[in-house]
DNA sequence: TCTGGGTACGTACTCACGGTATGTGAGCCA
DNA sequence: TGGCTCACATACCGTGAGTACGTACCCAGA
């Protein structure tokens, strides 16, 4: 289809219509939800340098110019699809949270979340592979630390917080990163495996069993370190 | 510097020269490696995609024919790059376990060494930042399999080994790679905290703690499951 | 109802960069 | 000393990101 002028005469479905706004306000905002779609999916499916704006935009039937004027580059619709993916993935792992009281089992909970979340193609693709490359460290540090890390971090305060330590701040976020870490690899793991289910298992027993350290150094009362330990 | 046809008049500096080769063969080792050095150089200081080849071949005193002469790409190129860079980082690591008998100062020499390692602006930006999305997660995991995680792997093994536990393959798979996470994103802290020194002992406490876990785990006898856990 | 302005695009173009086809001179071997 | 091959150099092409500019449409105000 080369030419596609007919295209603004056509009503374009305006997913979610905002009652508050004008009709070129959703039209516009409708082209952007587009752009977005479009921009996952190919984004999810070929990676982000081996998609072109070109394929993008005919994807969404409209062209660079559009394009241009909704983002500032293809690393923005880079972004805003990150964006999109993050908090998605964030909302469903709160949703899990969601009414748990007893820190174990919250922390048990997330943890499934996770790794259904991390199974996810367009997360595995666009935030674990190509986030931190695309993006920059910095920025995808940024991203992730308001989102699926903030939940890690809130799960392992009550965590902390309910046994009989107590923690300073920076070794809060110390031991939260490496959980952190610990889950997203644990996750990778899960996801390409011959047998994911299986595979889950495995992390889930793993991590279990973790955790009944944590539990078992409770019960003898030993200390969390917060200062420094002496090096040999 | 437009026309350097006479970089090929001076002698070029044969780095190690092999005795057993000719001229020719230690003139197109020398080009090989000066092509990866400076790609390693300018790789890790703008990234993969900022670098170009014209940059690189400029850098290295020679053409794009001589680049595609040694190397199928860009790619080929970074994947020689980033073998250097995990070749010489597990080389490190090994080099920091030689000698250490009892497991347990093992995993602490090589926990060390990692964290020294992931400091390297190069293993963080060619590997760790760069290395899944240009190489796409296979290679990437392929890579790391045989470098890197092989050691992790061997640490874990014999600390489990060490215990009263023994453990299949899968599930030590399992441990490992969870561990590897925690490591990595460990590492990526480190680096880039504003005091990095502080950060690494933070790490070092958090992960003591974890493995004094581990070992109340064991000194009360509690077995590793290997099978499934049942599901709620 | 008309009109001016601004928004939301479309069109045509530039330029940088990865890759390729082909030329060429220096080295090894007979 | 000739020929052959390797190790490049040179010139070129295609693709794709980004830009400059034109334009149709909607909405507010008169």
């Amino acid at each position: 289809m080369p030419k596609s002028t007919v295209s603004k005469l056509v009503p374009k479905v305006p997913g979610v219509s905002v009652p508050g706004a004008s009709r070129r306000q959703q039209y516009s905002a409708s082209t952007k939800r587009a752009l977005v779609d479009v921009a996952e999916s190919l984004f999810t499916e070929h990676g982000y340098a081996a998609t072109s704006l070109d394929a993008i935009v005919a994807g969404a039937r409209v062209t660079k110019g559009a394009l241009y004027h909704h983002f500032s580059g293809k690393q923005a619709l880079f972004e805003a699809v990150f964006e999109r993916v993050e908090t998605d993935a964030s909302r469903a792992i709160q949703k899990a949270l969601r009414g748990k009281k007893d820190p174990w089992e919250k922390a048990l909970a997330g943890l499934r979340a996770f790794l259904t979340v991390v199974q996810e193609p367009r997360y595995r693709r666009v935030v674990i592979q190509e986030g931190p490359s695309v993006l920059g460290y910095e920025r995808y540090r940024e991203q992730e630390e308001r989102s699926t890390f903030a939940n890690v971090l809130e799960i392992v305060r009550s965590v902390i917080s309910a046994g009989t330590w107590e923690l300073d701040e920076d070794m809060l976020q110390t031991f939260s990163r490496i959980f952190f870490g610990a889950m997203s690899s644990a996750g990778e793991t899960v996801s390409s495996a011959e047998d994911p289910i299986a595979a889950a298992e495995r992390v889930e027993t793993a991590i279990t069993f973790i955790l009944q350290g944590f539990q078992a150094l409770a019960d003898a009362g030993v200390e969390l370190p917060s200062g420094r330990s002496e090096s040999s």
